[in-house]
RNA sequence: GCCGGGAUGGCGAAAUGGCAAACGCAGCAGUCUUAAAAACUGCGGGCCUCGCGGCCUUGCGGGUUCGAGUCCCGCUCCCGGUACCA
C-alpha cells in the first residue's frame, strides 16, 4: 500500500466513524448518566438499608457454612483512614461479600484498639479527654467505611478502652499470673525518653521505638512480664501447621530464635597478686558458660563477661577498678545505640581476674567486653578465638593467644592461624578427644558460606558435606556427653526471644490489676473486684518521674488488701496495648456477654479464625503475643485450638509519590528522606526528587477516601484499590488511576441499562455460542482469582467481559440470550467489589425482570427489598466447565521455535489435522522443504513446532 | 554482615516451560462539537522497511530444553527484616 493509499482508506475509516456516530445519536435514552448525581444518590442511602435489613450480619444458623473473616483491628487514630488503609478492608470485604452469596455465615466484624499513646498526647495537647477523643475518632472510622460501603457487622463493635471490654483483659492478666506467667521484675530494659515509658524488645527495634522515637536509653526500674519465653517450642511448631506467609513464618523462628548447645560449668581461679587482689572475689566461683561449639572448648584462651553481669564487681581486681568502672559505664548509657549504628571495633577491658577451664584446668584471662550480652545464655562467654571470628578479632586486637584446636586441611602443629578457623575437622590438642572429627558449625552454614570457607581454607566441598554426613557423633557430641557425664555441665536450649514486658507508665491504658499489701506482698485483684477501672484524672501527664501518672491518683491508689482488708496500694502501671489485641478476636464472637471473656459456645462455632489479613509490620508483635495467649487458653481449657489464625495474608502497603531531599548537606550520602510539599517549595530543585513513601499527615501527603469518594464515588475507589497491583505488592497511589475504573463503570452501567430499555422486556431466544463460553470462562476466573486473592486480574476479567459486551451493543449483535444473560451474571459478579453500582443496576432492572424496577435518583425506599430481594443476597454465578474452552483455537505454527503461521481450528482437531493444515500453508511449506525429515512438537490445541534437522 | 522478597513498555501490571506485554493509566491520531471538556474509535516495546515482512527485546553473564520472563548456576541493583545471640 503506497502512502496516497493509506491516506485514503484513513479517510474512509473516518467516514465510517461518523456513520456509526450519526447511529448512536438516535434514541434519547432515558438512561440516567453514572455521574456524581447518581453516584450520590446510589451511595447515599444503600449502606445503611443494607444494615438495616441484617444483610452484614453474621449468624449462627445451621445448614451453613461458617466464615470468619477479620482485619487487624485498627487504632482509631485522630488522623482519620487514607486510602492507604483500604488496600486491605476493600479486599477483605470483597471477599466477605461473595463468600455471602455462596451461602456462607459469614462474620465479618471491626473493633477499636482504643488504648494508646498518640490518644493520651493529644489529650494532654488540647485538654480533651482521651475517652471523648477516642469516642470521636470512632465515629469518624466507622463513617469513613460506611462511605465506602464496607459490610462490617457493627452489631459486634468492640472497644478495648471500655471497662466492659478490659475488665476481661485484667482477667486474662490474672490467668497468666496464678499460671506463673506474669511475674513482677527489676531487669534493665528500653525506655523511650519521649513516651517516658518501658518498651518491650519487640517495640523497641533498631533503638527506636514502634511509635518511631529515637533515642532509647535502658532503665532498671521493676515491672511486670508476660513468660512468653515458657512457650517458645510451642510456638516454634505450631508454624508448622498454619497457612501464613513463609517470610512471615521465618521471623517469628528468628525472633525466637532457638539455639541447642551445652552449658560448662568454669570456675574462677584463685588470685596471684596477694596485695593487688584486695577484691572481694574468692576461688571457685561458678561461672558457667553456653556455647553451641563444645568441641572447640579446649581452644578456650580467655573469657568475656557481660558489662552488666553481677558478678563484675566482685571479680574485678583493685588495681583494675577505675579503669573496668569506667568501661561499664561507658557501655551502659548512651552506647546502646552506638552498639547499633555500626559494626563498631569491639572493645573491652581486664578484670585482673582468671577463669579455670574445668576440661583441661587451664588458667585464662577474664575480661569485660559489651559485645557479650547480660541476657543471653548466662551472661559470661568461652573465648576461642582459634574457632570463632568474632573471638579472634577481640584476641588479636589485646594480643590475647590463639590456640588452634580443630586442624584445618594442610595444618601442621605450631602454625598460626590467618583467621579464625570455623570449618569442619580433626581435634587436637584436645587431650582425650585428639583425633576426633567434628562437623562443627558446617551443617549450619548457607551453601554460600561454605563455599567461603572451602575457598579460604582450601576445602572441597562436596567432599566435605560428604564426611559430615558420613559422621554420626562429631566432636559437639563427644565433649556434651563427656561434660555430662563428668558433672561439667548439661547440654541446654537458649532462645534469642526474650519474656514480654507488659508495664508502661502511661495513663490511658488498662490497670494491671494487682495491689501490694505491706502484709502480703503483691496480690491479684479478686475477680469480682474486676474491673479495676481507670480512674479519670485531668493531669495525667508524665512528670519525669519515671512513675506512672497513676500514682498520682492517690485515692484511686490507696485500697484494700484482698487478704487482710488491711491497707494496701495499687499496682499504678498500665498494660501496654498489645495485652488488649492479643484477644479481641475471641470477642466478636459474643461482644455483649458478661459471664466471661467470651461465650464458650459462639467462640466454638466462630473460631478459629478463617482469614486474617493485616500489615507484616506485626510479625513478631501482636502476631506472636495472640499466639503465645491462645496457647495459654488452650492449656486451660478455655478454647478447644491451639493457633487462632489459620489463614493469613498481608497486603502490601499503598505509598504514594513525595518530594524528598538529600539527607545530609554533603552530596556523597545517597540517603533521601521526605519532606513536606511546603519544605519543598523552599529548595532548588535539584535538591528535590520524587519517591513513594508511606502516607503521613506530618509530610501532607495523605489522600482520604473522602475526597476520593467525592469525585470518582466509593465502587470506583473499591475497584481502583483491588485492580491496581496485586494484593501483597506494595504500590504508589496514581491520581490518574481510578479514571479507569470509573470511566469502567460508566461503560457497565450504561451498557446495562441501555440494552434494557431497548430490549422493553422483550426476551431474546438467539443463541451467541462464543459469548456463553466467554461468560462461563469469566465466572470461572472470577471465582478462583477472588478466593486466591488475585483481586487485580478479577478485576480484569471483568473488564473484558464488559468489553466483549460492550464490542456487541455497537455491532448490534446484542439481542440474543445468551447476551442478556451475561449482562445479569456481570452484574452479579461486580456485587462484591462494586456494591453500590451492582445494587442500583440490580434494582433498577427489577432483578432483571424478577421484580418491578425501582426507582433510581430517588435513592432506595424504606420499604423492605421486594423479591428477589438485595444483588447481595442473589446467589453467585456458577460454570460449566465443559463451556470454559473457546470451541474454536488458535494453534501457532513454530519453525524451529520462531512463529510462522497462526491457524483457527476447532478444538477438536487432532494433531494430525494440525500437521496437514500447517504443511498446506504456502509460508510454512516455503520454510520446510523436507516435511518427512522434520520433528514434530505438538502441544494439543496451542502449537505446533517443526524442528529441522541441521 | 546474615535472612527474606523483587527487577517485564513512558507508568501500574499480565503470562499451568508454549503467540511476551492481557487489563488499565498516561500519550498520539481521529469521530462528535462553533470550540473545549466528556464520551467514543483506532494506534501504541525497539531497530530496519513505502509496504508485505524481517531482526532484536523480560536487570547482566552462562546453562538445561524442540522451546525459558518462567527451571538451574554465577553476578548487579532495589526493597523489607535483623543486628555481635556465644
Amino acid at each position: 500500500m503506497t502512502t496516497i493509499e493509506r491516506e485514503q482508506e484513513q479517510e474512509r475509516e473516518r467516514e465510517r466513524e461518523r456513520e456509526r456516530g450519526r447511529g448512536r445519536e438516535q434514541p434519547a435514552s432515558g438512561v440516567p448518566a453514572y455521574d456524581r448525581d447518581l453516584i450520590r444518590a446510589l451511595e447515599s442511602g444503600w449502606q445503611r438499608r443494607w444494615q438495616e435489613q441484617g444483610l452484614y450480619r453474621g449468624r449462627e444458623v445451621g445448614g451453613m457454612p461458617k466464615y470468619y473473616c477479620l482485619d487487624f483491628f485498627p487504632y482509631p487514630s485522630g488522623d482519620g483512614l487514607s486510602v492507604g488503609h483500604f488496600k486491605n478492608y476493600v479486599p477483605t470485604d470483597t471477599l466477605s461479600r461473595y463468600l455471602r452469596m455462596r451461602g456462607h455465615n459469614v462474620l465479618h466484624p471491626m473493633g477499636w484498639d482504643a488504648f494508646g499513646e498518640p490518644t493520651e498526647q493529644f489529650a494532654i495537647n488540647t485538654g480533651i479527654s482521651p475517652r471523648a477523643a477516642t469516642d470521636r475518632n470512632k465515629a469518624n472510622y466507622k463513617r469513613q467505611f460506611d462511605l465506602v460501603g464496607i459490610s462490617f457487622d457493627w452489631d459486634r463493635e468492640i472497644d478495648s478502652s471500655l471497662p466492659e471490654y478490659y475488665r476481661w483483659t485484667q482477667w486474662f492478666f490474672q490467668l497468666l499470673y496464678r499460671k506463673g506467667l506474669a511475674y513482677r521484675d527489676t531487669q534493665w530494659q528500653w525506655w523511650c525518653p519521649t513516651c517516658q515509658t518501658t518498651l518491650s524488645n519487640q517495640e523497641a527495634q533498631d533503638g527506636v521505638c514502634w511509635r518511631g522515637h529515637g533515642g532509647l536509653t535502658k532503665k532498671q526500674i521493676p515491672a511486670w512480664y508476660f513468660r512468653i519465653t515458657a512457650y517458645a517450642d510451642q510456638l516454634l511448631d505450631g508454624l508448622r501447621d498454619i497457612e501464613w506467609p513463609e517470610p512471615i513464618k521465618l521471623m517469628q523462628t528468628n525472633w525466637i530464635g532457638r539455639s541447642e548447645g551445652t552449658e560448662i560449668r568454669f570456675t574462677t581461679a584463685p588470685r596471684e597478686e596477694a596485695g593487688a587482689g584486695a577484691g572481694e572475689g574468692t576461688a571457685g566461683q561458678a561461672l558457667p558458660v553456653f556455647t553451641t561449639r563444645p568441641d572447640t572448648v579446649f581452644g578456650v584462651t580467655f573469657m568475656v563477661v557481660a558489662p552488666e553481669h553481677p558478678l563484675v564487681d566482685s571479680l574485678v581486681t583493685a588495681d583494675r577498678r577505675d579503669e573496668v568502672a569506667a568501661y561499664v559505664e561507658r557501655a551502659k548509657g548512651t552506647s546502646e545505640i552506638d552498639r547499633l549504628s555500626t559494626e563498631r571495633e569491639k572493645t573491652g577491658v581486664f578484670t585482673g581476674s582468671y577463669a579455670v577451664n574445668p576440661l583441661n584446668g587451664e588458667r585464662v584471662q577474664l575480661w569485660v567486653a559489651d559485645y557479650v550480652l547480660g541476657s543471653y545464655g548466662t551472661g559470661v562467654v568461652m573465648g576461642v578465638p582459634g574457632h570463632d571470628t568474632r573471638d579472634f578479632a577481640f584476641a588479636r586486637k589485646y594480643g590475647i593467644p590463639v590456640k588452634v584446636v580443630i586442624a584445618p586441611p594442610r595444618w601442621r602443629d605450631g602454625q598460626a592461624l590467618p583467621d579464625a578457623y570455623v570449618g569442619p575437622g580433626e581435634m587436637v590438642n584436645s587431650g582425650r578427644f585428639d583425633g576426633a572429627f567434628t562437623a562443627g558449625d558446617w551443617k549450619k552454614l548457607t551453601p554460600l558460606e561454605r563455599q567461603e570457607v572451602a575457598r579460604v581454607w582450601g576445602l572441597d566441598v562436596a567432599a566435605t558435606d560428604a564426611r559430615v554426613a558420613a559422621t554420626t557423633a562429631d566432636g559437639i557430641a563427644a565433649v556434651s556427653d563427656w561434660v555430662e557425664q563428668e558433672g561439667l555441665g548439661r547440654r541446654t536450649v537458649n532462645y534469642r526471644m526474650r519474656d514480654w514486658l507488659i508495664s508502661r507508665q502511661r495513663y490511658w491504658g488498662a490497670p494491671i490489676p494487682i495491689v501490694y499489701c505491706p502484709q502480703h506482698g503483691e496480690q491479684p485483684v479478686p475477680e469480682s473486684d474486676l474491673p479495676v477501672v481507670l480512674p479519670e484524672m485531668t493531669d495525667f501527664a508524665p512528670d519525669g518521674s519515671g512513675h506512672s501518672p497513676l500514682a498520682r491518683a492517690t485515692e484511686w491508689v490507696q485500697t484494700t488488701c484482698p487478704v487482710c482488708g488491711g491497707p494496701a496500694e495499687r499496682e499504678t502501671d498500665t498494660m501496654g496495648g498489645f495485652a488488649c489485641s492479643s484477644w479481641y478476636f475471641l470477642r466478636f464472637t459474643s461482644p455483649e456477654y458478661a459471664a466471661g471473656p467470651f461465650d464458650p459456645e459462639r467462640m466454638r462455632y466462630w473460631m478459629p479464625v478463617d482469614q486474617y489479613v493485616g500489615g507484616a509490620e506485626h510479625a513478631v508483635l501482636h502476631l506472636l503475643y495472640a499466639r503465645f495467649w491462645t496457647r495459654v487458653m488452650y492449656d486451660a481449657g478455655l478454647v478447644p485450638f491451639q493457633e487462632p489464625f489459620q489463614r493469613l495474608r498481608n497486603q502490601g502497603m499503598l505509598v504514594v509519590p513525595t518530594p524528598h531531599r538529600r539527607a545530609s548537606q554533603e552530596s556523597a550520602t545517597e540517603e533521601w528522606v521526605p519532606v513536606t510539599p511546603q519544605e519543598a517549595e523552599r529548595l532548588p530543585p535539584d535538591e528535590i526528587t520524587m519517591r513513594a513513601t508511606k502516607m503521613s499527615k506530618s509530610l501532607r501527603n495523605v489522600i482520604t477516601p473522602d475526597e476520593t469518594v467525592a469525585r470518582f464515588g466509593a465502587d470506583a475507589l473499591r475497584l481502583y484499590e483491588l485492580f491496581m497491583a496485586p494484593f501483597d505488592q506494595e504500590v504508589a497511589w496514581d491520581e490518574n488511576g481510578i479514571n479507569g475504573t470509573y470511566r469502567f463503570l460508566g461503560r457497565v452501567w450504561e451498557l446495562v441499562l441501555r440494552t434494557r430499555e431497548e430490549a422493553a422486556g422483550e426476551r431474546y431466544d438467539g443463541a451467541d455460542e462464543a459469548l456463553t463460553r466467554l461468560r462461563h470462562k469469566t465466572v470461572e476466573r472470577v471465582t478462583n482469582d477472588l478466593e486466591r486473592f488475585r483481586f487485580n486480574t478479577m478485576i480484569a476479567a471483568l473488564m473484558e467481559f464488559a468489553n466483549a459486551l460492550g464490542e456487541r451493543y455497537r455491532e448490534g449483535r446484542w439481542k440474543s440470550a445468551a447476551f442478556q444473560e451475561s449482562v445479569e451474571t456481570l452484574v452479579r459478579l461486580l456485587a462484591p467489589a462494586a456494591p453500590f453500582a451492582a445494587e442500583g443496576l440490580w434494582q433498577a432492572t427489577g432483578g432483571f425482570g424478577r421484580a418491578a424496577p425501582l426507582p433510581l435518583v430517588a435513592g432506595p425506599p424504606e420499604a423492605p427489598f421486594a423479591p428477589p430481594g438485595s444483588v447481595h443476597a442473589q446467589q453467585w454465578p456458577t460454570w460449566d466447565p465443559a463451556l470454559t474452552r473457546d470451541a474454536v483455537v488458535t494453534v501457532v505454527v513454530q519453525v524451529n521455535g520462531r512463529v510462522r503461521d497462526r491457524l483457527e481450528l476447532p478444538v477438536e482437531a487432532t494433531e494430525e489435522d494440525v500437521r496437514r493444515e500447517a504443511l498446506s500453508r504456502p509460508r510454512i511449506r516455503e520454510l520446510v522443504a523436507d516435511p518427512d525429515g522434520a520433528k514434530y512438537i505438538y502441544v494439543k490445541g496451542r502449537l505446533l513446532n517443526i524442528v529441522l534437522g541441521r
